[in-house]
DNA sequence: CCGTCAACTGTAACCGGTTACACGTCGTGC
DNA sequence: GCACGACGTGTAACCGGTTACAGTTGACGG
């Protein structure tokens, strides 16, 4: 048939039919000016028959603003972030406004695309880029944004940092006093900035205590179960097996995990296993799983809550924020005394 | 300072910085009608040099089309939907759409404020609404969508479903090929469809084979690990403990195998579990879930896809899909031959 | 030398709302 | 009897783009 059979009706022909104008048929339907009661009555009436429903796009246009903000992550799926878009939608939510989410997968072009493509939808931005050279990230002016993790120039815009360095530090004491010594890492991808930052963080703290990180057990993987899984089998295979091992993230960790039950390997008997998020189902694990806890939903919780400040008024200087990490011991790094060291 | 310190440029005022009219603004940056190569450049600079980014919310107006689709489901997060989001974005990506997703809570009224809210900023929707009472949903004429689930009126839009009922009669006839007669289901919220129709075909599976289903052992849940906790601690409490288990979702049997393992059980030899949904971690558990796979993501993938031929001929009819589910068998129902039957 | 046409650009209407301002019409106080 | 304010409503400009239509210019064929 026809292909616009239906099209949308709008607000001058639910005036047209009511007998009023348009500006009586708004202001009845925005609750705003004094109304006769008839009137009223018979718009509510007429806009009820034809199902009118007014076109929020044009609406803002005229209001200047949208209420929805601009979400903007590496990926829309998966444990972690699926956690952090809880927090995001809770925080917006509770305001009022609506999320408009994408994934960039961690293209910082695409990035840039998703802002542009946002512009005039969105009154605010939350991005996490993740990826290191994310310096060609442009905010056209006077868009409000919030970034997780660094902004592309300092002190721009307000942003919210994992304490990634101290919660892999705290892995590594943990591993240290448990008397692991030939411990490995699966590292994330090497481009992604929270990735880099657990890796340094880890391998300083196990600097501070004497003990290298031999190149041989670090394996690198890209944040995913998969990788986590590889990655066992590649540590495993090797002449010196480690006696616990540190994956970047718990995604990882859970592969991981996985893959050294098959191989016939407990944990932490055989070896010990942490990893970092602490994302819902960590606990549920069994082993349940040791791991950093970063409170993501609150994260994106609270980036929300910055942004509608932001929103509010524009005067307030970028705060720069860390968020926490915590270490939190479960059963998969339960503790021995004392283990056979390299050393 | 000024609240409004940085208002965003718009399209007049680089036409008049670049000394041209905004036609040709929009021709050069739309890359449409025949542009002088001088023009074309001096546009390009001011464009730059003034960052100036057109807005999308203007621009669909008078388009009438936006690239995004609005998406309304129970929840934003959770592995199911987070994996459901995945395939949605997937498709959407792939047709240069972006996403407006928002959590209604299962409820239908605010499922029908989304829908207000949403119209005029998407070009089409997918509803997941997953509840019973869905019929007071309206969807504003001229405005395609797809539903997961039940439309409000049958036939009125396409729909995809999932086999609930032939998952969980597959799950029924695995235990019962078992030897399990003793078999516990901790069922979802009652409001819930998806909840309700897989209590109904896992109860006609045991009925077609002369077993009733013990109200004693019928423990109703909410679809989230604590109340799979829960439901677990009740069913061993009892005098007549089950020898099978089957939660109406993973994520409540993820919940309930946590709690059997505290409790000393072990699945599946002291007693089995299954799950449905087969999300991604249901593989990674130990033991692994046995569980009813549903192709989550492809069915996003799928609804996007019909959505978007919607959006290109109107004519076609309402179809009504199903997805099909499929039993997963791992090792938490293990085989064991015989067992003490009740009868 | 003129008409025709292609190439390029500008003007203004339009998308669908909101709202400042103007314009009746009464009720009321003096 | 009249001025005045409150109330109810309409007109039209505006938000920031797109685009149909209407020039203007210059090249080229006849």
């Amino acid at each position: 048939m026809d292909p616009k059979s239906n099209p949308s009706i709008s607000i001058r022909e639910v005036a047209a039919a009511a007998r009023v104008s348009v500006a009586t048929i708004s202001r009845v339907l925005n609750g705003k000016g004094p109304i006769h009661p008839d009137t009223r009555q018979r718009v509510l009436e007429v806009v009820a028959e034809l199902g009118y429903v007014p076109h929020s796009g044009a609406r803002s246009l005229s209001t200047r603003r949208t209420s929805s903000v601009g979400v903007i992550l590496p990926d829309v799926y998966g444990e972690f972030f699926s956690e952090l878009i809880r927090g995001i939608d809770l925080g917006a939510k509770r305001a009022g406004y609506h999320l408009l989410v994408s994934g960039s997968h961690s293209d910082p072009a695409e990035v840039d695309a998703l802002i542009r493509a946002l512009h005039g939808r969105v009154d605010g931005l939350i991005i996490m880029a993740s990826t290191r050279n994310a310096g060609s990230i442009r905010i056209p002016p006077g868009v409000p944004a919030v970034f997780l993790g660094d902004p592309p120039t300092r002190g721009s815009h307000p942003s919210m940092r994992i304490d990634n360095s101290g919660g892999a530090r705290a892995v590594a004491e943990h591993l240290l006093d448990l008397g692991h010594r030939r411990i490995a890492v699966i590292s994330g991808p090497s481009e992604n900035s929270d990735a880099e930052a657990r890796l340094l963080g880890f391998r300083a703290a196990l600097d501070a205590r004497g003990v290298e990180l031999d190149p041989e057990q670090l394996v690198s993987g890209d944040f995913r179960e998969e990788s986590g899984r590889a990655a066992a089998l590649a540590l495993t295979g090797r002449k010196e097996r480690p006696t616990a091992i540190f994956a970047a993230n718990d995604a990882m960790a859970i592969g991981c995990l996985s893959a050294l039950r098959e191989l016939g390997l407990s944990v932490p008997e055989d070896v010990a296993l942490a990893g970092f998020d602490d994302v819902p189902i960590a606990r549920y694990l069994s082993p349940p799983l040791t791991s950093v806890r970063v409170a993501i939903a609150e994260m994106g919780e609270r980036a929300m809550a910055r942004l509608l400040a932001g929103l509010e008024e524009r005067g307030a200087e970028p705060l720069e924020e860390t968020i926490p990490a915590v270490l939190v011991v479960r059963a998969s790094t339960a503790g021995r005394k004392e283990l056979p060291g390299t050393e």
